[in-house]
This record gives structure tokens, sequence and C-alpha cells, in this order.
DNA sequence: ACCTATTAATAACC
DNA sequence: TGGTTATTAATAGGT
């Protein structure tokens, strides 16, 4: 259809291959359109010229990502197979990772001992026993920092007490004197002997785990 | 064009609708593979019916796939991005709970204890400890279990080694005894007393945890 | 699915 | 690009 036929061979002449493709374009985009109406069908058309431009057309009741969601589903092609797989791959990986530290973790506890054979047995012993005397030492180390500290603190107070004291005597000449310390924070009162590593030990032996972080979690995904 | 011109508007008598979108929609992807001929242009075209039915052209020289990564690229638009932040969102999650895991292993190792309270560490404590008594208590069950099994292993080739003997004493009234246990195979060894609860624990105090799965893991990813 | 009168698209040109 | 027009191609309606 034209002032002569022409054959279906790419056109050579770049000017007149770009007129030829605007003009075509529009051609299958208005055809697109009517489709559309005409037989209310939903169409996504996308196109790239050889120099790159890019255009599309689109039904009006949907868009792009639409149609080609529904183009996966119905041709079963996954248009983002390599980045889905990769995705899940590194999701399943994941997965399996997860159920190795829970287990380990498990067994850390105690628990799902059953599958293991008793040179493994005895390395978990062994580990555990050593970690355990680590943790030991670690509360031991927080618990006389975090007491010196207290001491420290008591002493600047009861300093201060004392500065305040003497300053209100001198300046009034009232004598009034209070230097119990249990008038003091409560939280000082750790500071009364060296006896309150013990004071730890005498907990109930059956604390709540759960609230401490130190039980069975449900981390796993739904 | 046709024996009398339509108005562009939904046809409302499916079987015409339907004989109308078969051959427009072959008009249309003729058009397509022409303009992709002619002009050397890159498509992608992907058609729904009003039943559902679905066709696709695409441009010889490419696939479905390339034109939407392509038209992803150029349009900016993510076509996928709800599935893709979905699975995002699954991965960011699971590595978190895998750091979280990684973590409390650590803490269960005696590692990564500078950030726990002295509450924490006290609870820590007190699960390792107990959790340490489920340990032992699983590994003496499996060794009595399976010193249990060796000895009756034992005791059954002894009986057998006897009745052999008499058999061969019998039929040949031959003078031969072998009673020596040694002479049985090695693992049999253990059957030789109740101290070998304790044989276990003269193993060296730095066992090669690494290989027995109770060290430090590299389970994170790339 | 085929036919064909008629309309629509478009090749060549400006 | 946008417009014009001779010509070809698409197709509506009928079979």
């Amino acid at each position: 259809m034209g002032r002569g036929k022409i054959e279906i061979k790419k056109i050579e002449n770049p000017t007149n291959r770009q007129v030829t493709y605007s003009k075509r374009r529009a051609g299958i985009m208005k055809k697109a359109s009517e489709l559309t109406v005409l037989c209310d069908a939903q169409l996504s058309l996308v196109t790239f010229s050889s120099t790159g431009k890019f255009s599309e057309y689109c039904s009006p009741t949907t868009d792009t990502k639409s149609i080609y969601d529904r183009y996966q589903q119905v041709s079963g092609i996954n248009l983002w197979s390599s980045q889905y797989e990769k995705m899940q791959n590194t999701l399943n990986h994941l997965k399996e990772i997860n159920q190795t530290l829970r287990r380990e973790i498990r067994q850390r506890m105690g628990e799902d001992l059953d599958g293991l054979e008793i040179k493994e047995l005895r390395g978990l012993e062994q580990n555990m026993d050593e970690s355990l005397k680590l943790v030991r030492n670690r509360k031991y180390h927080v618990i006389s920092t975090q007491t010196d500290t207290y001491k420290k603190k008591l002493k600047n107070s009861q300093e201060t007490h004392r500065n305040l004291l003497r300053e209100l005597e001198a300046e009034h000449a009232v004598y009034y004197v209070d230097d119990d310390p249990n008038s003091y924070d409560g939280a000082l009162a750790l500071g009364n002997g060296p006896s309150y590593l013990y004071s730890f030990r005498s907990q109930p032996s059956q604390p709540n785990l759960q609230g401490m972080g130190y039980g069975p979690h449900d981390l796993r995904l739904a």
C-alpha cells in the first residue's frame, strides 16, 4: 500500500528506515488500540528501533506489568527466572544455614542429641565445659566491675554528704547528723560486703530463660 | 477497510468479536513482523482476548524476556518489583535471624559476651550449666549403651567360639584351646571393666573442635 | 476458512 | 518530523 509495492526486507537507507519505522509504528499502535476497543482485548506492545529508541503501547484497562505477570502465568515462561532462581537459591541456602545454626543451639541446650556419636558428644561436652567457664569468668568480671563502680559511687556520695553536712554545720551551727547508708539509693546496698558474689547463685534454679533470650527461639520463617 | 466502515467501539456480538479478534490479531502480528524486518526493530507483543486466550509475537533476534529486561532499564519501571521486594525482605529477614542465631552460638561458646548485662549473663550461665548436664548424661547413656552392646557381642563371640571348640573336639578329638580374649576384635577390649567411663576424660583437653563441628562456623553468605 | 468490495495504511514525494 | 496522494494491504460482511 503506497505509491509502489515494496519488498519486506531491511531498508538500507537509514533515513528512509527511520521514517518508515515511525509511520508503521504509529500504524501498529493504532491497530493495537483498535483491537483492544473492538474486541475488548488486553495487550502490551514494546518496541525498540534499530537506534534504540523505545516506545510502548498498553491497553487502557491494565498496565504492562500486569500483562507480563499474566504472560508468565499462561506461558509458563518465567521472564525473570534467572534473577528469581538466584534469589530462590540464596533463600534456600540461608534457610539451610538457619536449620544448621538452630540445631547447634538446640544441641548446646541439651536437646536433639540423639543423632550424635560419642566423639561428637565428647567434643560438644568439652567445648561447652570450657565455654561455661568463659561465661562464668565474664559474669564475675562484670559483677566485680559493677560493684567497684557502686563502691566508688557510694564513697563519692558519702563524701559529698559529709561535705554538705560540714558546710551546713559551719554555716548554721546546727547539730544534725544522718550517716545511715540505707537512706541512699537502693542500688548502693550492693556495696555492703564481699559475699555479694554468692548471693547470685541462690537464685531459683529455673529462671525465666525465655524472657532472658536463652530459651527456644521461634525465629523460623512461616 | 472492508465492505463498510465500522465504528471503533466494542463489538457486542461475541461471535463477530471473536472473528474480528482473530483477523486483526493476525494483521497486527504481520505488521509487527514487517516492522522488525523493514526497520531492524525489536519488539514484543503480548495479547489476551476477552475470553483469556493468549498469544504473543516477538522479533526473531530476541525473546520476550530480553525485551522486557530492556524495557525495565529504559522505562525505569520495575516489572517485578513487588515480588522482588518481597523476596528481598524475606532474604534480609533470614539474614538477620542468622546473625541472631550466630551470635547466640558465639555467646554459648563464651565469645561476644561484652554486651550482656549481669541478668543475661546469669541466665546464660545457668542455662549452659543445665544444658551441659544434659549433654553429659546423654554421653554417659550412649557410652553405657554402646558398652552393653559390646559386652553382649563379646559374650556371644565367646559362646560361639566355645561351641565351635566343643564341636571340633568332639569331631576330631583334638586337644586345642584358645581362650585369650585379646585375640578377638580390638573393639571388644572396651568390655574389660567399669572404669571405661573415665578413660574418655583423660583425652587431651583441647580436642580438634573444628573438625568435630563445634567450633566457629563460616556459614555466612558471601 | 475463503471471497471481495471497500476502507485503511502507507511509500514516495514535498 | 508533518502533509499529500497514488497505490497497495487489510478486512467487514457474506458464503
